[in-house]
DNA sequence: AGAATAAATGAGAATTATTCTCATTTTTTT
DNA sequence: AAAAAAATGAGAATAATTCTCATTTATTCT
């Protein structure tokens, strides 16, 4: 994991630093959403909080990092390395759990079609989307049982 | 306006005050997404700040409001009363502007038979669903001319 | 309608999340 | 290995939101 997060910076022509490698490990770790507060409890103590925030941003300009929020409005990050499946999300309101979801491929296209009228329609350039879903799991998630 | 206002609070059971009024009237006004801040702005001095706040979640508390964030993590509050079109939200990076789009039946269909599956595969009850739309508007929007 | 009770408000203090500052340390360049 | 550039840690500063509590406003109960 230290040789892959080394990689992925010199990759991208960052400086390799220790609270960088750190920071990447745990991401590429447990490879899901996690709270920027959740992931300073799991640094604790091996990296400064400034530094975490300047971290993320270092990782979310060079385009590795995903921000969104839960619906209680809590920030929430996830490494996204290149090659990595298009998803989207899936909140539990019961747990707080956010769970990466794939939709078909054959409904992305259809999505990819919808947003095409809405660019027409608006004048827009849409060059991004999410779908977020919302409910309770059932008693079956990792944070639940 | 102000009658609308008072009506909505008193459909509600909520006890019928100026700032909630005042708060209501400015959503009914605007009648599309706005940042807290903006918010604040337009009610100025008419309602102290921890008022603001607590209308608002007074609101979200009877469903009335719907709360979400926009690409830079900024608080956003829409007036979502019954009967109201169910929509999703297109966010221009260039001016901010936040535009309320509604999908075609056909896709929303689509979208809910997806959901379903999700359901299924990760023993779910999902109650809620939101579609967001990240690009730039092509100079004609509002705040962009 | 008027008194009694309950609830809401305003002002600012407290809290939380995030950014900033700057002296020191680490990394990169040469 | 030395010099230059960049990153870090600690805590101060800022921003957004919630909380506290004395006062005001709304509702309830004769």
């Amino acid at each position: 994991m230290q040789e892959k997060s080394k990689q992925i910076l010199s990759e991208h022509s960052v400086s390799i630093t220790n609270p960088r490698i750190l920071v990447l490990e745990e991401l590429l770790e447990i490879k899901s959403p996690i709270t920027v507060d959740d992931l300073q409890k799991k640094l604790k103590n091996k990296v400064a909080k400034s530094t975490l925030y300047r971290v993320l941003n270092d990782l979310k300009t060079i385009n590795i990092l995903n921000e969104f929020t839960s619906p209680d409005n809590t920030v929430v990050v996830e490494l996204v390395l290149e090659g990595d499946q298009h998803h989207h999300h899936l909140f539990c309101s019961d747990c707080g759990e956010i769970i990466d979801v794939e939709l078909s491929t054959n409904f992305e296209s259809l999505l990819d079609k919808e947003i095409k009228k809405i660019e027409k329609k608006f004048n827009f350039i849409i060059e991004d989307h999410r779908v977020e879903m919302f409910g309770q799991c059932t008693e079956q998630c990792k944070n639940c049982k």
